[in-house]
DNA sequence: CACCCCTTTTGATCTCGATCAATGGTTTCG
DNA sequence: CGAAACCATTGATCGAGATCAAAAGGGGTG
Protein backbone atom coordinates (compact mmCIF):
# COMPACT_ATOMS: atom_id res chain seq x y z
CA UNK A 1 0.00 0.00 0.00
CA UNK A 2 1.32 3.18 -0.91
CA UNK A 3 1.24 6.37 1.19
CA UNK A 4 -0.72 8.99 -0.38
CA UNK A 5 1.03 12.06 -2.48
CA UNK A 6 -0.14 14.66 0.61
CA UNK A 7 1.51 11.91 3.41
CA UNK A 8 4.60 11.85 1.49
CA UNK A 9 5.40 15.32 0.97
CA UNK A 10 4.69 16.35 4.11
CA UNK A 11 7.89 14.36 5.62
CA UNK A 12 9.79 16.90 4.10
CA UNK A 13 8.02 19.32 6.12
CA UNK A 14 10.30 19.74 9.13
CA UNK A 15 13.44 20.31 6.86
CA UNK A 16 11.53 23.60 5.16
CA UNK A 17 11.50 26.99 5.96
CA UNK A 18 7.34 28.51 5.30
CA UNK A 19 7.21 31.67 3.07
CA UNK A 20 4.10 33.28 3.27
CA UNK A 21 3.54 35.45 0.07
CA UNK A 22 2.04 38.74 -0.87
CA UNK A 23 0.87 39.70 -4.34
CA UNK A 24 4.52 40.53 -6.17
CA UNK A 25 6.58 39.45 -3.72
CA UNK A 26 9.54 37.47 -5.32
CA UNK A 27 11.12 34.14 -4.22
CA UNK A 28 15.11 33.84 -4.86
CA UNK A 29 16.53 31.62 -7.04
CA UNK A 30 19.57 30.89 -5.86
CA UNK A 31 23.04 29.87 -7.73
CA UNK A 32 24.11 26.59 -8.81
CA UNK A 33 26.30 26.04 -5.46
CA UNK A 34 23.36 26.32 -3.30
CA UNK A 35 20.67 24.77 -5.62
CA UNK A 36 16.79 25.35 -4.35
CA UNK A 37 13.54 23.36 -3.86
CA UNK A 38 10.15 25.04 -3.85
CA UNK A 39 7.04 23.16 -2.78
CA UNK A 40 3.64 25.08 -3.66
CA UNK A 41 1.77 25.28 -1.28
CA UNK A 42 -1.47 28.04 -1.76
CA UNK A 43 -1.52 30.44 -5.01
CA UNK A 44 -0.48 30.61 -7.79
CA UNK A 45 3.26 31.51 -9.00
CA UNK A 46 4.87 32.55 -11.90
CA UNK A 47 8.15 32.22 -13.38
CA UNK A 48 9.33 35.25 -15.27
CA UNK A 49 12.63 36.54 -17.12
CA UNK A 50 14.08 39.10 -18.19
CA UNK A 51 16.29 38.92 -21.83
CA UNK A 52 16.70 42.90 -23.17
CA UNK A 53 15.71 46.45 -22.23
CA UNK A 54 12.48 46.27 -20.41
CA UNK A 55 10.98 43.12 -22.11
CA UNK A 56 10.00 40.45 -19.70
CA UNK A 57 8.31 37.13 -19.94
CA UNK A 58 7.06 34.61 -18.10
CA UNK A 59 7.90 31.10 -18.82
CA UNK A 60 5.88 29.17 -16.66
CA UNK A 61 3.00 28.92 -14.13
CA UNK A 62 2.93 27.33 -10.73
CA UNK A 63 -0.24 25.89 -8.55
CA UNK A 64 -0.25 24.09 -5.58
CA UNK A 65 1.33 21.20 -5.83
CA UNK A 66 4.18 21.87 -8.13
CA UNK A 67 7.78 21.57 -7.25
CA UNK A 68 10.44 23.37 -8.72
CA UNK A 69 13.84 23.15 -8.76
CA UNK A 70 16.11 26.25 -9.46
CA UNK A 71 17.92 23.98 -11.81
CA UNK A 72 15.33 23.48 -13.87
CA UNK A 73 15.39 27.53 -14.94
CA UNK A 74 17.36 28.66 -17.45
CA UNK A 75 20.51 30.90 -16.29
CA UNK A 76 18.49 33.78 -17.76
CA UNK A 77 19.21 37.19 -16.88
CA UNK A 78 16.52 38.54 -14.60
CA UNK A 79 14.94 35.16 -14.04
CA UNK A 80 12.85 35.18 -10.66
CA UNK A 81 9.80 33.48 -9.11
CA UNK A 82 7.25 35.76 -8.05
CA UNK A 83 3.84 35.56 -6.53
CA UNK A 84 1.07 36.50 -8.73
CA UNK A 85 -2.02 35.43 -5.84
CA UNK A 86 -2.50 37.85 -3.20
CA UNK A 87 -2.07 35.27 -0.71
CA UNK A 88 0.60 32.48 -1.24
CA UNK A 89 2.14 29.65 0.85
CA UNK A 90 5.13 28.11 -0.71
CA UNK A 91 7.85 26.00 1.20
CA UNK A 92 11.71 25.77 0.84
CA UNK A 93 13.99 23.83 1.43
CA UNK A 94 17.91 23.28 0.12
CA UNK A 95 18.46 20.84 -2.75
CA UNK A 96 21.25 18.97 -1.23
CA UNK A 97 19.19 18.16 2.05
CA UNK A 98 15.89 17.46 -0.26
CA UNK A 99 18.74 14.40 -1.98
CA UNK A 100 19.99 13.13 1.20
CA UNK A 101 16.03 12.71 1.99
CA UNK A 102 15.50 10.94 -0.89
CA UNK A 103 17.92 8.64 -0.40
CA UNK A 104 16.65 7.57 2.89
CA UNK A 105 12.57 7.37 1.14
CA UNK A 106 12.19 6.15 -2.30
CA UNK A 107 8.51 7.28 -2.79
CA UNK A 108 9.46 10.86 -1.50
CA UNK A 109 11.93 10.74 -4.45
CA UNK A 110 9.28 9.39 -7.24
CA UNK A 111 6.94 11.84 -6.21
CA UNK A 112 9.40 15.13 -6.45
CA UNK A 113 10.39 12.96 -9.55
CA UNK A 114 6.57 13.03 -10.91
CA UNK A 115 6.23 16.37 -10.35
CA UNK A 116 9.52 17.80 -11.71
CA UNK A 117 8.38 15.63 -15.21
CA UNK A 118 4.86 17.36 -15.06
CA UNK A 119 6.67 20.69 -15.15
CA UNK A 120 8.52 19.36 -17.93
CA UNK A 121 5.71 18.12 -20.10
CA UNK A 122 3.70 21.46 -19.52
CA UNK A 123 6.66 23.34 -21.09
CA UNK A 124 6.56 21.42 -23.51
CA UNK A 125 3.01 22.19 -24.30
CA UNK A 126 3.49 25.44 -23.90
CA UNK A 127 5.74 25.59 -26.48
CA UNK A 128 3.04 23.79 -28.65
CA UNK A 129 0.80 26.72 -27.68
CA UNK A 130 2.83 29.73 -28.66
CA UNK A 131 4.30 27.61 -31.52
CA UNK A 132 1.22 26.32 -33.25
CA UNK A 133 -1.75 28.37 -32.37
CA UNK A 134 -3.16 31.99 -33.12
CA UNK A 135 -3.48 33.82 -30.34
CA UNK A 136 -7.52 33.12 -29.78
CA UNK A 137 -6.34 29.70 -29.33
CA UNK A 138 -3.63 30.60 -26.86
CA UNK A 139 -5.57 32.86 -24.56
CA UNK A 140 -8.43 30.32 -24.77
CA UNK A 141 -5.94 27.64 -23.70
CA UNK A 142 -4.71 29.51 -21.08
CA UNK A 143 -8.35 30.35 -19.58
CA UNK A 144 -9.38 26.41 -19.91
CA UNK A 145 -5.67 26.05 -17.62
CA UNK A 146 -6.63 28.54 -14.67
CA UNK A 147 -10.30 28.05 -14.63
CA UNK A 148 -9.71 23.90 -14.43
CA UNK A 149 -6.45 24.81 -11.94
CA UNK A 150 -8.31 27.92 -9.56
CA UNK A 151 -11.37 27.56 -10.60
CA UNK A 152 -14.96 26.60 -8.30
CA UNK A 153 -18.07 24.79 -9.95
CA UNK A 154 -20.81 26.76 -9.55
CA UNK A 155 -24.26 26.28 -10.49
CA UNK A 156 -23.64 29.35 -13.04
CA UNK A 157 -20.71 27.59 -13.80
CA UNK A 158 -16.74 27.53 -13.26
CA UNK A 159 -15.44 30.55 -11.45
CA UNK A 160 -12.27 31.89 -10.74
CA UNK A 161 -10.14 34.84 -9.80
CA UNK A 162 -7.47 35.49 -12.43
CA UNK A 163 -4.23 35.96 -10.98
CA UNK A 164 -2.55 37.44 -14.02
CA UNK A 165 -2.93 40.69 -15.50
CA UNK A 166 -3.30 41.98 -19.47
CA UNK A 167 0.67 42.08 -19.27
CA UNK A 168 0.93 39.00 -17.47
CA UNK A 169 -0.92 37.14 -20.28
CA UNK A 170 0.75 38.53 -23.00
CA UNK A 171 4.69 37.75 -21.64
CA UNK A 172 3.52 34.30 -20.98
CA UNK A 173 1.65 33.72 -24.56
CA UNK A 174 3.91 35.56 -26.80
CA UNK A 175 1.00 37.87 -27.71
CA UNK A 176 1.01 42.13 -26.79
CA UNK A 177 -1.19 43.75 -24.37
CA UNK A 178 -2.90 44.74 -26.68
CA UNK A 179 -3.72 42.10 -28.52
CA UNK A 180 -4.54 40.25 -25.27
CA UNK A 181 -7.13 43.34 -24.18
CA UNK A 182 -8.99 42.78 -27.76
CA UNK A 183 -9.44 38.93 -27.70
CA UNK A 184 -10.72 38.56 -23.99
CA UNK A 185 -12.92 41.72 -24.91
CA UNK A 186 -14.00 39.30 -28.19
CA UNK A 187 -14.74 36.32 -25.56
CA UNK A 188 -16.85 38.34 -23.88
CA UNK A 189 -18.73 39.43 -26.12
CA UNK A 190 -18.93 35.74 -27.55
CA UNK A 191 -20.31 34.83 -24.02
CA UNK A 192 -17.22 32.66 -23.51
CA UNK A 193 -16.67 34.18 -20.14
CA UNK A 194 -17.94 37.16 -18.31
CA UNK A 195 -16.64 39.17 -15.36
CA UNK A 196 -17.95 38.61 -12.07
CA UNK A 197 -16.21 41.17 -9.96
CA UNK A 198 -12.69 42.06 -9.89
CA UNK A 199 -10.56 40.12 -11.33
CA UNK A 200 -12.86 37.51 -11.26
CA UNK A 201 -14.12 35.60 -14.14
CA UNK A 202 -16.97 33.18 -15.00
CA UNK A 203 -16.45 30.08 -17.61
CA UNK A 204 -20.13 29.10 -18.18
CA UNK A 205 -19.14 26.28 -20.42
CA UNK A 206 -15.61 24.69 -19.99
CA UNK A 207 -16.77 22.49 -23.23
CA UNK A 208 -17.56 26.10 -25.06
CA UNK A 209 -14.26 27.41 -24.02
CA UNK A 210 -12.27 24.36 -25.38
CA UNK A 211 -13.85 23.94 -28.41
CA UNK A 212 -11.80 27.31 -29.49
CA UNK A 213 -8.42 25.75 -28.47
CA UNK A 214 -7.33 22.71 -30.94
CA UNK A 215 -5.25 21.23 -28.18
CA UNK A 216 -7.66 21.43 -25.11
CA UNK A 217 -7.96 17.64 -24.58
CA UNK A 218 -4.32 17.71 -23.46
CA UNK A 219 -4.68 20.54 -21.49
CA UNK A 220 -7.60 19.42 -19.56
CA UNK A 221 -5.60 16.11 -19.49
CA UNK A 222 -2.95 17.71 -17.99
CA UNK A 223 -4.41 19.95 -15.79
CA UNK A 224 -7.72 18.45 -14.69
CA UNK A 225 -6.12 15.51 -12.73
CA UNK A 226 -2.96 16.86 -11.66
CA UNK A 227 -2.09 16.63 -7.43
CA UNK A 228 -3.58 19.87 -5.90
CA UNK A 229 -1.61 20.43 -3.06
CA UNK A 230 1.41 18.68 -1.03
CA UNK A 231 0.19 18.59 2.48
CA UNK A 232 -2.91 17.68 3.63
CA UNK A 233 -5.33 21.01 4.81
CA UNK B 1 35.11 10.61 -4.54
CA UNK B 2 32.34 10.48 -6.48
CA UNK B 3 32.11 8.26 -9.36
CA UNK B 4 32.57 10.02 -12.86
CA UNK B 5 28.96 10.62 -14.73
CA UNK B 6 29.50 8.10 -16.86
CA UNK B 7 30.73 5.55 -14.66
CA UNK B 8 27.80 6.32 -13.03
CA UNK B 9 25.44 5.18 -15.80
CA UNK B 10 27.15 2.78 -17.23
CA UNK B 11 25.41 0.34 -14.20
CA UNK B 12 22.11 0.64 -16.35
CA UNK B 13 23.68 -1.27 -19.28
CA UNK B 14 23.10 -4.31 -18.40
CA UNK B 15 19.12 -3.55 -17.98
CA UNK B 16 19.19 -1.61 -20.96
CA UNK B 17 18.13 -2.74 -24.80
CA UNK B 18 20.42 -1.37 -26.94
CA UNK B 19 18.96 0.46 -30.08
CA UNK B 20 20.78 1.11 -33.54
CA UNK B 21 18.75 3.61 -35.27
CA UNK B 22 18.76 4.98 -38.96
CA UNK B 23 17.80 8.90 -39.70
CA UNK B 24 13.96 9.13 -39.58
CA UNK B 25 13.64 5.49 -37.63
CA UNK B 26 11.19 6.27 -34.93
CA UNK B 27 11.16 5.03 -31.23
CA UNK B 28 7.66 4.17 -29.20
CA UNK B 29 6.71 6.39 -26.57
CA UNK B 30 5.06 4.17 -23.97
CA UNK B 31 1.95 4.52 -22.49
CA UNK B 32 1.96 5.72 -18.87
CA UNK B 33 1.47 2.01 -17.53
CA UNK B 34 4.65 1.00 -19.06
CA UNK B 35 7.16 4.21 -19.08
CA UNK B 36 10.45 4.33 -20.65
CA UNK B 37 13.67 5.75 -20.18
CA UNK B 38 15.25 6.41 -22.91
CA UNK B 39 19.50 7.72 -22.64
CA UNK B 40 20.84 9.09 -25.62
CA UNK B 41 24.15 7.87 -26.54
CA UNK B 42 25.14 8.62 -30.22
CA UNK B 43 23.43 10.87 -32.98
CA UNK B 44 20.63 13.85 -32.81
CA UNK B 45 17.18 12.76 -32.18
CA UNK B 46 14.00 15.08 -31.57
CA UNK B 47 10.77 15.19 -30.27
CA UNK B 48 8.02 15.68 -32.36
CA UNK B 49 4.62 16.12 -32.12
CA UNK B 50 1.38 16.26 -34.44
CA UNK B 51 -1.29 18.95 -33.92
CA UNK B 52 -3.67 19.12 -36.38
CA UNK B 53 -3.93 17.84 -40.37
CA UNK B 54 -0.45 17.62 -41.21
CA UNK B 55 1.34 20.14 -39.33
CA UNK B 56 3.79 18.74 -37.07
CA UNK B 57 5.94 20.29 -34.73
CA UNK B 58 9.71 19.71 -33.39
CA UNK B 59 9.45 20.20 -29.07
CA UNK B 60 13.22 19.74 -28.17
CA UNK B 61 16.54 18.47 -29.79
CA UNK B 62 17.92 15.38 -27.67
CA UNK B 63 21.90 15.06 -27.94
CA UNK B 64 23.98 12.23 -26.77
CA UNK B 65 24.32 12.50 -22.94
CA UNK B 66 20.62 13.14 -22.31
CA UNK B 67 17.67 11.20 -20.63
CA UNK B 68 14.67 11.46 -21.64
CA UNK B 69 11.58 10.25 -19.88
CA UNK B 70 8.05 9.50 -21.41
CA UNK B 71 6.40 11.38 -18.96
CA UNK B 72 7.80 14.69 -19.57
CA UNK B 73 6.77 14.90 -22.97
CA UNK B 74 3.32 15.96 -23.19
CA UNK B 75 0.12 13.38 -24.23
CA UNK B 76 -0.15 15.02 -27.89
CA UNK B 77 -1.71 12.86 -30.65
CA UNK B 78 1.23 11.98 -32.71
CA UNK B 79 4.33 12.63 -30.39
CA UNK B 80 7.31 10.65 -31.39
CA UNK B 81 10.99 11.05 -31.09
CA UNK B 82 12.72 9.94 -34.29
CA UNK B 83 16.28 9.92 -35.28
CA UNK B 84 17.93 13.47 -37.03
CA UNK B 85 21.52 11.80 -37.56
CA UNK B 86 22.42 8.76 -40.10
CA UNK B 87 23.55 6.59 -37.21
CA UNK B 88 22.18 7.18 -33.53
CA UNK B 89 22.48 4.60 -30.57
CA UNK B 90 20.01 4.99 -27.87
CA UNK B 91 19.54 2.51 -24.69
CA UNK B 92 15.98 1.64 -23.68
CA UNK B 93 14.78 0.81 -20.47
CA UNK B 94 11.42 0.64 -18.63
CA UNK B 95 11.17 3.35 -15.52
CA UNK B 96 9.94 0.76 -13.49
CA UNK B 97 13.30 -0.95 -13.44
CA UNK B 98 15.09 2.44 -13.53
CA UNK B 99 13.04 3.25 -10.51
CA UNK B 100 14.14 0.53 -8.80
CA UNK B 101 18.11 0.89 -9.03
CA UNK B 102 18.14 4.57 -8.25
CA UNK B 103 17.11 2.82 -4.80
CA UNK B 104 20.19 1.46 -4.69
CA UNK B 105 22.42 3.90 -6.05
CA UNK B 106 21.82 7.64 -5.26
CA UNK B 107 24.29 8.46 -7.54
CA UNK B 108 22.82 7.19 -10.35
CA UNK B 109 19.19 8.73 -9.40
CA UNK B 110 20.98 12.27 -8.81
CA UNK B 111 22.64 11.66 -12.03
CA UNK B 112 19.58 10.83 -14.36
CA UNK B 113 17.68 13.40 -12.44
CA UNK B 114 20.45 16.36 -13.56
CA UNK B 115 19.96 15.42 -16.99
CA UNK B 116 16.15 15.77 -16.63
CA UNK B 117 15.92 18.83 -14.95
CA UNK B 118 18.79 20.01 -17.72
CA UNK B 119 15.74 19.17 -20.44
CA UNK B 120 13.64 20.66 -18.20
CA UNK B 121 16.00 24.18 -18.76
CA UNK B 122 16.53 23.88 -21.97
CA UNK B 123 12.40 23.34 -22.97
CA UNK B 124 12.52 26.91 -21.03
CA UNK B 125 15.10 28.26 -22.93
CA UNK B 126 13.47 27.07 -26.02
CA UNK B 127 10.01 29.16 -24.83
CA UNK B 128 12.33 32.22 -24.97
CA UNK B 129 13.38 31.64 -27.99
CA UNK B 130 10.08 31.51 -30.06
CA UNK B 131 8.36 33.95 -27.80
CA UNK B 132 10.85 36.78 -27.94
CA UNK B 133 13.07 36.68 -30.87
CA UNK B 134 12.75 37.23 -34.19
CA UNK B 135 13.35 35.02 -36.96
CA UNK B 136 16.81 35.90 -37.71
CA UNK B 137 17.94 35.39 -34.20
CA UNK B 138 16.01 32.19 -33.09
CA UNK B 139 17.98 30.52 -36.33
CA UNK B 140 21.82 32.29 -35.02
CA UNK B 141 20.52 30.85 -31.61
CA UNK B 142 19.79 27.10 -33.54
CA UNK B 143 23.18 27.50 -35.40
CA UNK B 144 25.01 28.03 -32.19
CA UNK B 145 23.67 25.21 -30.13
CA UNK B 146 23.84 22.96 -32.97
CA UNK B 147 27.45 23.92 -33.79
CA UNK B 148 28.60 23.77 -30.27
CA UNK B 149 27.11 20.56 -29.36
CA UNK B 150 28.04 18.20 -32.70
CA UNK B 151 30.71 20.57 -34.25
CA UNK B 152 34.54 19.76 -34.61
CA UNK B 153 36.82 23.03 -33.94
CA UNK B 154 38.90 22.74 -36.86
CA UNK B 155 41.58 25.59 -38.50
CA UNK B 156 38.88 27.24 -40.52
CA UNK B 157 36.12 27.00 -37.26
CA UNK B 158 33.45 24.75 -36.19
CA UNK B 159 32.52 21.73 -38.79
CA UNK B 160 29.30 20.07 -38.25
CA UNK B 161 26.69 18.06 -39.84
CA UNK B 162 23.32 19.62 -40.01
CA UNK B 163 21.13 17.21 -38.91
CA UNK B 164 18.03 19.13 -39.35
CA UNK B 165 16.41 19.81 -42.65
CA UNK B 166 15.25 23.54 -43.40
CA UNK B 167 11.46 22.13 -42.67
CA UNK B 168 12.90 20.33 -39.22
CA UNK B 169 14.03 23.92 -38.60
CA UNK B 170 11.13 25.55 -39.53
CA UNK B 171 9.25 23.11 -36.90
CA UNK B 172 11.34 23.68 -34.03
CA UNK B 173 11.78 27.34 -33.92
CA UNK B 174 8.06 28.13 -35.36
CA UNK B 175 8.48 29.48 -38.33
CA UNK B 176 8.23 28.90 -42.07
CA UNK B 177 10.09 26.53 -44.41
CA UNK B 178 10.00 29.35 -47.02
CA UNK B 179 11.27 31.90 -43.94
CA UNK B 180 14.06 29.70 -42.96
CA UNK B 181 15.72 29.10 -46.34
CA UNK B 182 15.58 33.05 -46.14
CA UNK B 183 17.25 33.40 -43.24
CA UNK B 184 19.66 30.75 -43.90
CA UNK B 185 21.01 32.24 -47.53
CA UNK B 186 20.75 35.76 -45.40
CA UNK B 187 23.24 33.82 -42.62
CA UNK B 188 25.77 32.73 -45.74
CA UNK B 189 25.63 35.85 -47.56
CA UNK B 190 26.96 37.62 -43.75
CA UNK B 191 29.62 34.91 -43.99
CA UNK B 192 28.02 33.92 -40.49
CA UNK B 193 28.00 29.82 -41.78
CA UNK B 194 29.60 28.75 -44.75
CA UNK B 195 28.45 25.24 -46.75
CA UNK B 196 30.79 22.85 -46.68
CA UNK B 197 29.49 19.35 -48.59
CA UNK B 198 26.17 17.76 -48.19
CA UNK B 199 24.50 18.95 -45.13
CA UNK B 200 27.50 20.02 -43.82
CA UNK B 201 28.29 23.69 -42.61
CA UNK B 202 31.31 25.43 -41.39
CA UNK B 203 30.50 28.36 -38.34
CA UNK B 204 34.12 30.36 -38.70
CA UNK B 205 33.49 32.29 -35.89
CA UNK B 206 31.10 31.23 -33.02
CA UNK B 207 31.78 34.79 -31.52
CA UNK B 208 29.99 36.45 -35.22
CA UNK B 209 27.02 34.31 -34.29
CA UNK B 210 26.31 34.68 -30.54
CA UNK B 211 26.54 38.33 -31.77
CA UNK B 212 23.32 37.70 -33.88
CA UNK B 213 21.36 36.53 -31.01
CA UNK B 214 20.81 37.99 -27.71
CA UNK B 215 20.49 35.34 -25.73
CA UNK B 216 23.78 33.72 -26.76
CA UNK B 217 25.25 33.63 -23.35
CA UNK B 218 22.90 31.59 -21.78
CA UNK B 219 22.76 28.77 -25.04
CA UNK B 220 26.61 28.86 -24.62
CA UNK B 221 26.35 28.26 -20.97
CA UNK B 222 23.62 25.36 -21.59
CA UNK B 223 25.33 23.81 -24.35
CA UNK B 224 29.21 24.21 -23.90
CA UNK B 225 29.59 22.35 -20.76
CA UNK B 226 26.57 19.64 -20.79
CA UNK B 227 27.75 16.08 -20.39
CA UNK B 228 28.32 14.50 -23.76
CA UNK B 229 28.17 10.88 -23.56
CA UNK B 230 26.67 8.31 -20.64
CA UNK B 231 29.18 5.63 -21.32
CA UNK B 232 32.89 5.43 -21.84
CA UNK B 233 33.64 4.55 -25.29
C1' DC C 1 21.32 8.55 -68.81
C1' DA C 2 16.64 9.85 -67.93
C1' DC C 3 13.01 9.82 -64.78
C1' DC C 4 10.94 10.69 -60.45
C1' DC C 5 10.51 12.42 -55.96
C1' DC C 6 11.73 15.45 -52.53
C1' DT C 7 14.04 19.50 -50.75
C1' DT C 8 15.52 24.13 -51.37
C1' DT C 9 15.29 28.60 -53.23
C1' DT C 10 13.19 32.80 -54.70
C1' DG C 11 9.50 36.05 -55.92
C1' DA C 12 4.85 38.34 -55.10
C1' DT C 13 1.20 39.18 -52.13
C1' DC C 14 -1.45 39.05 -47.88
C1' DT C 15 -2.49 38.93 -42.91
C1' DC C 16 -2.27 38.68 -38.00
C1' DG C 17 -0.67 40.79 -34.42
C1' DA C 18 2.75 44.65 -33.02
C1' DT C 19 3.23 49.32 -32.39
C1' DC C 20 1.85 53.95 -31.55
C1' DA C 21 -1.46 56.91 -29.51
C1' DA C 22 -5.23 58.60 -26.78
C1' DT C 23 -8.69 57.93 -23.09
C1' DG C 24 -10.74 56.29 -18.92
C1' DG C 25 -10.66 53.44 -14.64
C1' DT C 26 -8.48 51.98 -10.17
C1' DT C 27 -5.34 51.58 -6.55
C1' DT C 28 -1.95 53.77 -3.50
C1' DC C 29 -0.18 57.02 -0.64
C1' DG C 30 1.16 61.58 1.05
C1' DC D 1 -8.82 64.86 -1.39
C1' DG D 2 -5.68 64.98 -5.18
C1' DA D 3 -1.57 63.38 -7.53
C1' DA D 4 0.87 59.70 -9.39
C1' DA D 5 1.20 55.04 -11.03
C1' DC D 6 -0.57 51.52 -13.06
C1' DC D 7 -3.87 48.90 -15.81
C1' DA D 8 -7.41 48.26 -19.45
C1' DT D 9 -9.65 49.48 -23.63
C1' DT D 10 -10.02 50.93 -28.36
C1' DG D 11 -8.64 53.01 -32.85
C1' DA D 12 -5.25 53.66 -36.72
C1' DT D 13 -1.29 52.18 -39.01
C1' DC D 14 2.69 49.22 -40.01
C1' DG D 15 5.67 45.27 -40.74
C1' DA D 16 7.70 40.50 -40.08
C1' DG D 17 6.74 36.47 -41.53
C1' DA D 18 3.02 33.30 -43.69
C1' DT D 19 1.15 31.82 -47.77
C1' DC D 20 0.91 30.88 -52.59
C1' DA D 21 3.31 29.78 -56.73
C1' DA D 22 6.92 28.37 -59.64
C1' DA D 23 11.43 27.05 -60.72
C1' DA D 24 15.75 24.86 -59.71
C1' DG D 25 18.70 21.54 -57.64
C1' DG D 26 20.10 16.68 -56.11
C1' DG D 27 19.92 12.02 -55.11
C1' DG D 28 18.34 7.46 -55.80
C1' DT D 29 16.66 3.84 -59.04
C1' DG D 30 15.61 1.29 -63.23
Amino acid sequence: MKPSPEFVLQQLEPHTVRISTRKRQKLAISAESDETLYLIQTGVFLVRAAWRDDRHQILSLLYPGDCIRSSAIPPLDGTEIAAASENGEVWRLRWSIARGLFEGDPDLAHHVSDRLADQTARLALHNTIIAGLTGDERVAALMTEIALRVGKQTPAGIVFDMPLSRTDIAEHLALNADTVSRIVSRMRANGLIAVAGRNRLVCRSIEALAYECPIATTIRRMHETAPRRTLVA
